[in-house]
DNA sequence: TTATACATGTATTTTTGATGCATGTATAAG
DNA sequence: CTTATACATGCATCAAAAATACATGTATAA
């Protein structure tokens, strides 16, 4: 079970803005630092530039930025955005469709997955990995710490 | 977001089978039943037999049954059986891991999707097939008939 | 006017899951 | 004891979808 890297990269992209509020990124600068495929990510970005989460600016000197606050940028709406295919199984050819138990259940159970993001904002992650990092920088392990 | 066939099949084999309690069912009767390829369903039926969710017997005369009473076949356990991959994202590559946020969050997710499954047992699977059958059998529509 | 950065459509390539093929093993029927 | 049938298993091939590359267009600041 896996989501698709164009959602992936959607969400880094998001991040990569999210740390870096004061200023435009390229998306040249972006697709470097993550060394994924930069017209790709042109394709991402431009989504989330219409889908109203990232806004671009053309020509020299232009670049791309958060169009909202972190904290009003739901990660399921995102995910829900960007990842098409949510359809766990394949039901269209399987002949005790419709009268089988399972797609219920894994619809309730991708209901539960999405509301799990639902919970949680882009401010939220940036948040947690601050925390990591500061856990990381804080207090430098020496020997025989714990 | 898609589990792989190779689940669904294996979730179809044990419905199949949950449905036809009193018999051996040849794994090439099920793959006509399915219209799905039989030496990909072999596979399938043997990872559960190896998994004790089925039992083989082999020889002419033979086939394949249920290894358990449905209502001890876990779904959720099933699909953490036969369902191999669970990295939502690829974080190996990813210059910000170990310390994003988002790994945590979609851990977090995909716990919530397999705790729902593991509220679930094939038997319960068959008794909401049965409920949707009734609905379509104990009252045959009429003109007119709501 | 030019350099740069986003926008967008169309190939092509890669990945990985699904399928096909070949061969082996076990068992009931005759 | 031979044969037909059904499960077991490894290897090769194919197909679908996603990722990537390529080509071209548009906008804007220096």
């Amino acid at each position: 079970m896996r989501l698709t890297r164009y959602t992936d990269y959607a969400m880094r992209v998001l991040l990569y803005l999210g740390a870096r509020p004061e200023r435009l990124c390229s998306i040249a600068e972006i697709a470097r630092a993550y060394d994924v495929s930069q017209n790709h990510l042109m394709k991402v970005v431009n989504d989330l530039v219409r889908a109203g989460y990232v806004a671009s600016v053309r020509g020299r000197l232009g670049g791309i930025r958060l169009a909202r606050d972190p904290g009003l940028v739901n990660v399921g709406q995102v995910v829900r955005h960007t990842e098409v295919d949510f359809d766990l199984v394949e039901c269209g050819t399987c002949v005790i469709a419709p009268a089988c138990g399972l797609t219920g259940v894994l619809r309730e159970a991708l209901e539960a997955f999405l509301q799990v993001l639902d919970r949680y904002t882009l401010a939220d992650l940036l948040a947690r990995r601050q925390d990591l990092a500061d856990l990381f920088l804080r207090d430098p392990p020496r020997a025989g710490g714990s």
